[in-house]
DNA sequence: CGGGATCCGAGACGATACTG
DNA sequence: CAGTATCGTCTCGGATCCCG
């Protein structure tokens, strides 16, 4: 191997992500986006209610919460389960589809954040070099 | 395991990417995001040019594709190399750190695409529900 | 408490034209 | 070919108010 990824994984890329209309790519992006990752992470840790995501998840709006919880049930990766009482009580909790998802996700964000320092130090040369901009 | 993630991944995620102002948030959007997982997913086969980069990523515009290879060469993840011919000629390929992203990234786009069968009965499952909207 | 409805600004994004 | 510059659109996302 010449530096790239073995030809196993690459071979197994061949799916349609790449393509402009592919119903992958939406489901992908709720994942990956910028509150569908930190939600599946904090939700990795266990059943959580609406307002204790909201306060894990520092800096998310109601409105932002809410469609982002809609967008993965509906993706089949987190279960929502109201309880009709008084106050209202609703947990959410990941899917077993979700819990892998998750899983795969939190591999990537330990890496980033294991790597930062590298990151970083490569901001700051490419910085020093365009200093122009 | 009661269904949840073993505890060692869990305590390792007590990062700071849900906190607000934390430099790991930008770099993780840069390759999480829509453009640039793609373009991580397509170098991950391999060195390519930019406009080969373009035709792999199928949607993605020249002002994208351009911002989108700037942030993660910014990042450290991606290696630029303008040779100085007629007509001009720029590779971009990976760095080490860029393929050890792009593995992870490329774990998780393979489930998600293995597994859309799956997502899209949830889909319908959830539409048949809230029908009326 | 757990949301929905609405308004509004900022930035993402795409199309096009232009340059070296 | 490999971009940059400019412009218009359109969505994202936050703030606010409201309801069961």
């Amino acid at each position: 191997m010449d530096g790239q990824l073995p030809d196993a994984d690459v071979d197994a890329l061949a799916f349609d992500v790449f393509t402009r209309r592919c119903p992958s790519r939406p489901t992908l992006e709720h994942v990956t986006g910028r509150w569908g990752s930190l939600t599946l992470g904090a939700l990795a840790e266990g059943r959580l209610r609406f307002n204790e995501l909201r306060r894990r998840v520092d800096g998310v709006s109601e409105k932002m919460l809410s469609q982002t919880l809609q967008a993965l049930e509906r993706d089949g990766l987190v279960h929502r389960e109201a309880q009709p009482v008084n106050p209202p009580r609703v947990d959410y909790e990941l899917t077993p589809l979700g819990q892998e998802v998750a899983a795969r996700l939190i591999a990537l964000i330990e890496l980033v954040e294991g790597r930062m320092p590298e990151v970083l130090t490569a901001r700051e040369r490419y910085d020093a070099v365009r200093g122009a901009r």
